[in-house]
DNA sequence: TAAATCTTGACAAATTTAGTCGGGATTATA
DNA sequence: TATAATCCCGACTAAATTTGTCAAGATTTA
């Protein structure tokens, strides 16, 4: 299981987006790299596979740049950090459960259940969650459950 | 955040442990390699996280190896994995919040919070849970909640 | 035409992971 | 006591991954 700066530069880089984006413009991505501090090549690198991934959609020349293809509350962060980093997989056999000589080792099923914990939590978290910083129902659910018992 | 073939040995090793464990005997590292088809110097260097971390004691000489130092169901995979490879932290900047310019990033709140995911989870499974596949009742009533809403 | 942007592919530096190696210390057993 | 099996330790290396850089091109606005 792998998160890194990649997930985490293209997450802040949506949020930016998000947050400046007041109707149908571009934002370049000069201008990100300035406001979050994130080296500009590398940004350039990574939003070719949120655009792959229909994330964002890019327009050339001046005036030109990036912004979201849909919604940020229809863009979670799951997707996003899947776009650029591959699927976020727990387990040594990306689910096959071959991972002890060609049988399911010891530990398979624990990664596996720590996958999806992860992947629900991530999915069900929009870039529009985390800006307004909203719990969704599930979250407190679950917190009340851990502090109740 | 990382959780790699570190804490995977780690983990798969001690759940070996507490298997082969009967009474007080003490196993030995070149067992646990071949019974689960890892590199005995890789073994070596994890154990001694662990015992260092006070989850296995060691003896010498011939007849000697390792056992766990608490009962199976009071080691939970949390301080396992943190052993051997560190706190498992998303957040850039070690929870400290300085992660933008010597302030909290967009982002911030969210890896915090995926942490807290992460660790409950794995706080709250002991290596006896994982070798009885039982699910903690917390798990239980959580998948509840995703399937019901 | 000029300047600003995205687009692409290849490359390179830095870091981390995974694993090795050689020697030591301790201890049960013959 | 000698031997062999174990743990113990530090340093080292090789491989993989991450984190970028770079150069050249395509598109578009002004």
């Amino acid at each position: 299981m792998r998160l890194t700066t990649k997930g985490k530069y293209a997450v802040t880089a949506l949020l930016d987006l998000s947050l400046h984006q007041s109707g149908k413009e571009f934002t370049s991505l000069s201008k990100i790299a300035v406001r979050q501090d994130m080296p500009i090549s590398y940004l350039e690198q990574l939003f070719r596979n949120l655009r792959k991934a229909g994330i964002v959609e890019a327009a050339r020349g001046p005036t030109g740049g990036y912004r979201l293809s849909r919604h940020c509350s229809e863009i979670n962060v799951s997707e996003v950090v899947a776009s650029v980093e591959g699927a976020m997989d727990a387990t040594q056999c990306g689910g096959t459960a071959d991972c002890h000589a060609g049988t399911r080792c010891l530990a398979h099923d624990l990664w596996s259940e720590l996958n999806s914990q992860v992947d629900n939590f991530l999915i069900n978290k929009s870039l529009e969650d985390v800006i307004t910083n909203k719990r969704s129902s599930l979250d407190r659910k679950l917190k009340d459950l851990i502090v109740t018992g």
